[in-house]
DNA sequence: TATGGAACCATACAGTCGTATGGAAACCAT
DNA sequence: ATGGTTTCCATACGACTGTATGGTTCCATA
C-alpha cells in the first residue's frame, strides 16, 4: 500500500496542542487528542516526544520563546514611557492571537504548580521578563522592585481579561496599562 | 458487625479536598483520593456530592465564601488608604493559611476556564470583590475603573507570589501593595 | 419495638489515560 | 539495488478515572 507520511514536525504537534488547549483546556490535550488534531497517530507523537511530560515541556518552552521573541524586538532606545508601554503591551491579550496565547499560558502556569519540568521553564521565563522590564525602566530608583510589581500587575490584568466575569474589555486593558505606567514611572 | 461511622460532613470533605489540592494540585483531587484523605469511602462522598463536578463546585464556593467573609469584616468607615489596604491585604498570601488558599484558588481559577459551573462561581466572586473595592474607594473619580485595575494587580501579585520563580517574598508583597495603593488613591 | 429514611460501604463497570511493543513504510547513503 | 536508519502506525496493557448498583448500618419517630 502506497502511503504518504504527513510532515509531522514537533512544531506541528505543539501547534496542535495549542489549539486543543485554547479550546478545551490543557486537561483535554491528551496524547491521543493532540495526535488526532495534528492528523497523525499516537506513535508519531511518541516518536518526537518520548513522554507526555516532554510534549508539554516542549510546547510550553515554544510558547515562552514566542513571547520572549516579541519582547526582544522592542526598541530599548525609545523614550522611557513608550518603551515600557510597548514591552508590557506584549503581555496583554490585546488581539485574538494574544488572547489565545494568554489562555494557554495561564493553563500552563497553573500546571507548573505541580509539574517540576514546567515549573523550571516558568521560573526562567519570569526571571527573564523581570530582567527585561528592569532594563526597560532604565536608571530609575528601585527599578527591580518596580519591575516586579509592574510585571505582576500586568500579568494579573491579562489573567482577569481572559477569565469568566473578568470584566476587562480590550480598551479597558490599554487604559489600565497606560494608567499603571503613568503612575509607576 | 458493630460499625462506627465517621462524622462525614460536606465541610470535612471539602477540607480534605483543599488539603489534597494544596499539596498535589486539583488534578490529584479525585473522588477516591479525597475520600481516602477524609477517611471515608467513595460512597460517602457520592452521598454528599452526586458528581465530582458538584464536589468541586461546593469546594470552590466554600473557598470563595471564606475570602468574601474576611473582606466583609473590614471596617469601611476607616480612612481611605487604610481601609483599601486592609481589603486588598486579604487577597494576598501573607501567611501560611492564605498561601494555601491562594494556591488552591489559582488551581480553581484555571479550571474555571473549562468548567461552566466553576466559571459561574468565579464570575460572581470577581464581580463581588470588584464591587467591594469600588465601595472602598469611596467617591474618587473613576472608582470602578481603578478598582478593576487594583484588583487585577493584586491578584497578579498573589499569583506571582505562589508561582515557581515568582520572586516575590512576603515583605516585598506588602511593600508592593502599599506602593500600589499609594499610587492609586 | 417496628419501620422508613438517611448515611455509608464494597464492589463492579465502562471508558480513558500514558506508555510499551513489534512491525511496516519511507528515506538515504552506498 | 541493498542495508540501515528514521519515521510512523496499529494495537495492547495495566492503571487509573467517574459513576452505578445493591446492600448494610444507624437513627429518629411512631
Amino acid at each position: 500500500m502506497v502511503r504518504q507520511y504527513a510532515a509531522t514536525s514537533p512544531e506541528a504537534l505543539t501547534e496542535a496542542l495549542f489549539d486543543v488547549a485554547a479550546e478545551s483546556g490543557l486537561d483535554a490535550a491528551t496524547v491521543r487528542v493532540v495526535a488526532a488534531r495534528a492528523g497523525v497517530s499516537i506513535g508519531a507523537v511518541q516518536h518526537h516526544f518520548a513522554t507526555k511530560d516532554q510534549m508539554y515541556a516542549a510546547a510550553f518552552a515554544a510558547l515562552v520563546a514566542r513571547v520572549r521573541a516579541r519582547i526582544g524586538r522592542v526598541d530599548l532606545t525609545a523614550p522611557l514611557p513608550e518603551r515600557l508601554l510597548t514591552v508590557l503591551a506584549e503581555l496583554l491579550p490585546l488581539d485574538k492571537a494574544r488572547t489565545r496565547e494568554a489562555r494557554v499560558m495561564a493553563a500552563f502556569a497553573a500546571r507548573a504548580a505541580t509539574s517540576p519540568s514546567l515549573a523550571a521553564i516558568q521560573a526562567a521565563q519570569l526571571a527573564e521578563i523581570r530582567a527585561e522590564l528592569t532594563e526597560a525602566l532604565g536608571d530609575l530608583d528601585h527599578a527591580e522592585q518596580r519591575a516586579a510589581v509592574l510585571f505582576a500587575a500586568v500579568d494579573g490584568l491579562a489573567l482577569h481579561a481572559v477569565s469568566s466575569g473578568g470584566g476587562l474589555k480590550r480598551h479597558q486593558l490599554t487604559a489600565a496599562l497606560e494608567e499603571l505606567v503613568r503612575r509607576f514611572v
